[in-house]
DNA sequence: AGAGACCCCTTGACATCTAAAACATTGAGG
DNA sequence: CCTCAATGTTTTAGATGTCAAGGGGTCTCT
């Protein structure tokens, strides 16, 4: 936590051990830092825009996004699941969307515990309309890197998503 | 959002100019979603192990890590600014810090609206040990990329932020 | 002065999220 | 059958976050 200035703008001064593993620290860091300013960044202008021209959230937008991709249905635990976020949280979320009439609830085939949830058309088609806009906001907020930048992104997070994912596992 | 599996593991097809195109809106989307999720994986490590072994939380945490490089105090609205949070929400955070011990209100000189708000002495010694361990959690999280990973990276989403926050600010 | 604009903080109402416990159903073994 | 562990969903309690409204203080301009 500690930055030391010294050396900066001055005469070439002799960079030590402890001096370079301190700077080692600082930029797993300061990388931690940037890669969470940058998902802030992108993820605040999207909440407040769907919000602005759709009046929904981020949060209803990514189930129904999922709702899309799987026509046949999902129960709420594959939706937990996919979405990364407590059963709890599913519960409240599908029962907004059912109220606004987006989504509906249907018993389970062979499974009387669970739900199927499913688009209505009503959702489908409001859906259909919020993922055109919110693929050009993307592609736009991201079109300050080349398409090689992009890949190399893209390739680099997969490196550091596939570790995390190892240490966070063996911790497990 | 749709993606088309045609092609994929036959022969080899000819890649006509709307399909290319529909790649290329994926590698924004798809950038933005791995960008998300790496951010969500490490977020949550460390939450995870800030609640498990300091009992604490991430947004207390950060908070008082700003106080920690600021000893003379700072005013809720500057930590508002700092956390880019609302002010209501530092209202709340505080309170709770207070009301733990790790943090005290004090009357900011010169001005009868504002606190000045202090890390009290147990608040800087449970901060001194929890950064501690912080570093070496995300240098170890880190550890899957090379420094030369890091630094590219680094430089990668440096021109994203630039760019993201342009977008973000014309717009408004 | 003093009126009005502006700033600092808190409060209240609400949306997400989590963890943990409560329920209900399922499925496997006695 | 019956028990018991596992599974699917909801409930409860609590943290974090937002916005909007409001009480006081401060500042500026006349």
């Amino acid at each position: 936590m500690r930055v030391t200035k010294a050396g900066v703008g001055a005469a070439p001064t002799p960079v030590d051990l402890e001096t370079r593993l301190t700077d080692e620290h600082h930029q797993a860091l300061k990388l931690w830092l940037r890669l969470l300013s940058c998902t802030n960044l992108v993820e605040a202008e999207i909440r407040g825009r769907l919000r602005a021209e759709f009046g929904i959230t981020l949060a209803r937008f990514d189930l129904m996004a999922q709702l899309e991709r799987n026509p046949a249905g999902l129960k709420m635990n594959e939706l937990s699941r996919r979405l990364m976020v407590s059963g709890a949280n599913i519960t409240g979320l599908t029962d907004q969307l059912e109220k606004e009439g987006l989504v509906a609830r249907a018993d389970a085939p062979a499974d009387r515990r669970a739900y199927t949830v499913r688009l209505t058309a009503a959702g489908r088609a409001l859906f259909a309309r919020m993922a055109a806009v919110h693929e050009e906001w993307v592609i736009n907020l991201f079109s300050g890197l080349t398409s090689s930048d992009k890949a190399q992104t893209h390739r680099l997070l997969a490196k550091l998503k596939l570790h995390v994912a190892g240490v966070t596992n063996a911790t497990d």
